[in-house]
DNA sequence: ATAACATATTAATAATCCCTAATATAAGGA
DNA sequence: TCCTTATATTAGGGATTATTAATATGTTAT
């Protein structure tokens, strides 16, 4: 694999590994929602959450269309949803150990 | 979903969100290798290796054999492997969006 | 045009992560 | 045993990331 297509991974990959983006997809997995629905999904702050919708929404991870005022986001297509069935499919396989990983390092901080 | 189990799965996530540990799951994804066969395959520090390949273990991803004074590192399963394929398919969608963001908040830097 | 609501942007700080360098531990062979 | 090779651990600092607070932009309705 080329270094750039490998930069390029880890980057897609670091949209979903943080609690409020992966709130976010999930919040949005089944039907688009505003930001402000989005917003009293979660209980992070509207700053927040605009910030990292923004961030997905540059990566491709989800797509946005306005409609009056507001603003509905949504998953991308099925290949998200797919990631993110994947993820809770290694999750029953991991889950156990990765809660009791005290790693310092990151990602062990994963 | 439980705070508790988000909480999980982005420590999850975070252990396929760094190019080096990345680069090992790469390096491994077919057959099982001795840590020095992986710093000569991925060419970075003995040390980063060791922490990393911790991390991945303590996390569950991958599993460790002694064999003498080798360890043998493998993928813990089937599974792996398929989030590894996912990555993949997802980044054929999204690849050229990644590699143009530019956002400064971090997985946007995704 | 102004007010009210919805969303985005900016700047700055606090927290986290990852690398390097040095050292430690463990195993096998001479 | 001593040396060599293989792997792990620790500490520290530089870089990156996420949050908050403040402000800006854009849309609709009055």
């Amino acid at each position: 694999m080329l270094t750039a297509d490998l930069d390029t991974k880890v980057k897609l990959i670091h949209g979903f590994s943080n609690k409020t983006r992966l709130q976010i997809l999930e919040s949005i997995k089944e039907d688009e929602k505003t930001v402000s629905q989005i917003v009293t999904d979660i209980g992070a702050s509207q700053s927040s959450i605009s910030q990292h919708l923004a961030c997905l929404k540059d990566c491709g991870i989800i797509i946005g269309r306005q409609q009056g005022k507001y603003i509905y986001y949504a998953l991308r297509n099925q290949n998200m949803r797919d990631l993110l069935s994947m993820f809770d499919t290694v999750l029953e396989d991991v889950g156990e150990n990765v809660a009791s990983c005290e790693n310092h390092i990151e990602g062990c901080d994963v």
